[in-house]
DNA sequence: CTAGGGGTTGAAGCGCGCTCGAACGCAAGT
DNA sequence: ACTTGCGTTCGAGCGCGCTTCAACCCCTAG
């Protein structure tokens, strides 16, 4: 499996400092990456965009998170929007959203306008937990330089 | 599960600042927590320490990464040495260290003096991958953050 | 006309890291 | 004597997130 290619593109374009201005970002992969006039790609095509593969993004649609359309041999045709879709999607299973949490998501989403509200504290106990996360790796981080520095140490 | 228990006391105790100085996080949990002199400790209370379950304790052991002492009537004793492996153990895993790797590095530091260059590989590889999840994570914040900012938002 | 390279489906399988169930042992309290 | 509570073992089961399989379809090039 490798998402890891997406995060690569977006490693690649950060400039690298933590707190870095984020508004490029968005533009490189929801604007720039995905061209809105482009022709509908296919399953191939918008597996490598997003770094996912095909089988991924065919099990990702039974999950209903995404419905591309069909064209007349009933293949899948992946609109920008679509793509969109998934680069977030992508994104948000990589920063460890779960499944579950995320078909509700999208599920609020393609219900439409009353759902700000749940939108929202989903989203925000994203965060949360991200946080969290990245104190817990920031921890681990340093017990594990610790045990390079001491190099021969027991345990 | 909750390996949560371990890194709440760790972050409870952190003066939480990014960069803070972690010699005394060693001493926390290495060195205070666990005092040398203490009577071993039963699987329920050494599970309770490092926040995982008896019986993961026990699968734990089922993997060879422990090897508590046992007493007359059969039952595991975990001596303050062990616990310290637990500590480390809980950490690394964590820290997103897989079972594997863990087992390999815990068969080489059972194995000893000769085997330091592949332990201090293993651990400079964590240490990368930890490092690669946090800007990935970073990342995902941003987008995250966003999401929340602009709230009703499509997607 | 046929071979190849794409696509489709539904159902089953897999790897990881636990977690549970069943049957049993031991020691203390009532 | 017996219940309670903690421990033991072995093997099976589980939830997650894909991945593989088998059978089939469609289009194009040679």
């Amino acid at each position: 499996m490798s998402t890891d290619l997406l995060v690569a593109q977006l490693l690649d374009a950060a400039p690298d400092s933590t707190g870095a201005p984020i508004g490029a970002l968005h533009r490189l992969l929801d604007d720039s990456a995905i061209d809105e006039s482009d022709p509908a790609k296919s399953i191939a095509e918008a597996a490598a965009l997003v770094g996912l593969s095909p089988t991924t993004l065919r099990y990702y649609e039974r999950q209903q998170l995404v419905r591309p359309a069909r064209n007349a041999a009933g293949h899948r045709e992946y609109s920008a929007l679509d793509l969109r879709r998934l680069v977030f999607i992508a994104r948000m299973r990589l920063s460890g959203m779960s499944m579950q949490e995320l078909t509700r998501y999208i599920a609020l989403v393609d219900d439409g306008h009353t759902t700000q509200q749940e939108r929202q504290q989903i989203m925000s106990a994203q965060r949360d937990r991200i946080l969290h996360r990245i104190r817990e790796l920031t921890l681990a981080l340093e017990v594990t330089e610790y045990k390079i520095r001491t190099y021969g140490a027991p345990e």
